[in-house]
RNA sequence: GGGCGGGUGCCAGAGUGGACAAAUGGAGCGGAUUGCAAAUCCGCUGCGCAAGCUUCGUGGGUUCGAAUCCCACCCCGCCCUCCA
């Protein structure tokens, strides 16, 4: 059964038809970084990650252009942009009378470095705004590398994956002039200081994706818009393509003035100089070296190839109004025939995570980063599974016992694996299992019904195979949890300390003390021992070769 | 006011016309194993001894038959243009 998916787009559930399934082409809008990303940023990439991971799996099946079953595996050129551009606090004002988010970050960071709580080694200037993002971008990449986000693995042979807005404002200025060039974008004010809007009317589709018509849109019901900027503009709808403001924390030369560039033109930008090819190309397949800035001049000219993507992915914040201005800007530039109306075949929007069923905010101290979570000694292979568990179209609930719950599934996984690698080396596999997974991710991605097909397997399996072994291997290319491997762990002679955790000498006077007792048949004194480690905060277990495994309680 | 996605058992979470009293995991109960724990394995966990009866946000409707389709309403989440 091949792939089918939710299309933000249609509305609906439809066959996902890459141009060339040999190599699919997938953009996912990345964080911005004036802060460390949360969990609830993170499901949302892993989303997509889990996504373009079973897109390249030999056990996805998707429909070619001709109608055909392409049977995997296949390649994804997945690229995931930063957004290191600052912008404004002060949403209700319109966005542009707060406070620069990226100054707001520098004064925590100043915080944080005359407290001493930065980490050692870590050197940042507090003040330049570069620095303030290149410090959290770093942080990011890390946290998503330890989450096994693929992307974020490649971009380190390949940082191309990984574009940053701050180093495409030429390409976005050419875009922006091709944007007027065509009648679709227009600029106000005088010579030099300059703000060019982007004219909603001249793209007819313009609502498809969020579902509204530009009428039905109530201005100004989101609380976010300036009655002085919205004077300015032809229509209501207009959106801002380039902001002329030398007093911006970042800024840019331009022909209109110097500023700083839209809210929604780095992603056209970014996905198309790296996923479009121009119409007499075909070699796209060279796609570590991707086709690079060059691409836009034949880009803006017109093609005969159409200037779409495979997939586009985004939280569902990122539907109105990024992604459709996205569309309507890329579609306009690119010269995409309008009735198409988009700029990717499959909109693919995960939904955002609740904690303890509300919605997560820092006033509510409910507010989880992943590296908060490892600190605590949650290990990353169990936030993964915790964070892709639920269907991505839906608000998943993230709790204390959730977590438990996947650690305890990765641990079982762990050692079934452990099993089949010790297993016989040549029996059959179970005909089954891979079907059923194949048809649960192949449903608008099913990761719940697949990992449930995986359970079922597990325990019907009590003697795994090598070829079993295989077979999880192939899954878990899926799921991405247990390539990430565990937490480190320490051994001595007595204890194996898990979870990170370090061999104290507290702790293993009590292992040895404990032993002793139970070789006396003290049980007495050796449950009482125990009970002092809970205390202590470590649960403990015996395990083979009379050791004892030492965990967080 | 409008657009979009959801609402399933103690919890998390699949199921989208019959094979559903409802997958899978957790939690709980009973048993095997263990000095005891932990882990693992087996059984049970809506009501009823049973035939059977009542459940899938609420209320109607369609159907021989609905958690699944239609209508209305309620609740949660995101958005309504400069939030990155």
């Amino acid at each position: 059964m091949p792939l089918r998916l939710y299309n933000t787009l249609t509305k609906e559930i439809e066959d996902f038809r890459p141009a060339d399934p040999d190599l699919v082409t997938f953009y996912t809008c990345g964080p911005t970084v004036y802060d460390d990303a949360h969990i609830g940023k993170f499901r949302s990439f892993l989303a997509a990650d889990v996504l373009r991971r079973w897109i390249e799996s030999p056990l996805c099946e998707v429909v070619a252009p001709t109608g055909d079953r392409h049977r995997g595996p296949r390649r994804v050129v997945h690229v995931m942009n930063i957004t290191d551009v600052g912008h404004m606090t002060d949403d209700a004002e319109g966005g542009e009378s707060g406070e620069d988010r990226m100054s707001v970050a520098g004064r925590r960071l100043a915080e944080a470095k005359k407290s001493g709580s930065l980490p050692a080694g870590v050197s940042v200037d507090p003040t330049n705004p570069y620095q303030i993002a290149e410090f959290y971008a770093a942080r990011f990449v890390d946290d998503a590398r330890r989450l096994g986000l693929k992307v974020a693995v490649e971009a380190k042979a390949d940082p191309t994956l990984m574009p940053r807005a701050t180093q495409k404002v030429a390409g976005m200025i050419q875009v922006i002039r091709r944007l007027i060039e065509r009648g679709h974008a227009y600029a106000v004010g005088d010579p030099g200081q300059q703000t060019v809007y982007f004219h909603v009317p001249s793209f007819a589709p313009y609502g498809r994706l969020s579902g509204n018509t530009v009428d039905q849109l109530a201005e100004g019901r989101g609380g976010r818009i300036s009655s002085a900027n919205q004077a300015q503009k032809k229509h209501p709808a207009d959106f801002l393509l380039w902001k002329s403001d030398a007093s911006h924390v970042m800024k840019w030369d331009s022909p209109w003035g110097t500023g700083y560039p839209g809210w929604h033109i780095e992603c056209t930008v970014m996905a198309a100089e790296r996923l479009l090819r121009p119409a007499a190309s075909t070699d796209l397949k060279q796609a570590a070296g991707g086709v690079g800035p060059a691409l836009l001049d034949a880009l803006v000219h017109p093609t005969t190839r159409p200037a779409i993507i495979d997939v586009h992915s985004g939280g569902e914040d990122n539907i109105f109004p990024h992604h459709e201005c996205e569309i309507a800007q890329s579609c306009s530039a690119f010269g995409v025939d309008p009735s198409r109306g988009t700029f990717a075949r499959m909109w693919f929007h995960p939904r955002f995570l609740l904690v303890d069923g509300e919605k997560m905010s820092k006033s509510k101290g409910n507010f989880h980063t992943p590296r908060q979570l490892f600190e605590r000694g949650i290990e990353p292979a169990a936030l993964r599974l915790e964070l892709i568990k639920t269907h991505y179209r839906s608000n998943a609930n993230f709790t204390e016992q959730g977590l438990k719950d996947s650690q305890r599934t990765v641990e079982r996984w762990r050692g079934f694996l452990e099993r089949a690698d010790a297993g016989a080396r040549d029996s059959s596999i179970d005909p089954e299992v891979s079907r059923w997974f194949a048809a649960a991710m192949s449903n608008d991605l099913n990761v719940a019904e697949a990992i449930a097909e995986v359970n079922k397997w597990i325990s019907r399996t009590p003697e795994p195979s090598r070829n079993d072994a295989m077979m999880m291997r192939a899954f878990d290319a899926v799921l991405g949890v247990l390539e990430l491997g565990a937490a480190a762990s320490a051994q001595t002679e007595i204890g194996i300390f898990r979870d990170g955790l370090a061999p104290d000498p507290a702790v293993l006077a009590k292992l040895y003390e404990r032993a002793a007792a139970r070789a006396a048949k003290d049980f007495r004194k050796s449950d009482q021992i125990r009970d002092e480690l809970a205390r202590m905060g470590y649960a403990i277990k015996d395990v083979a070769g009379g050791k004892v495994e030492v965990r967080r309680a």
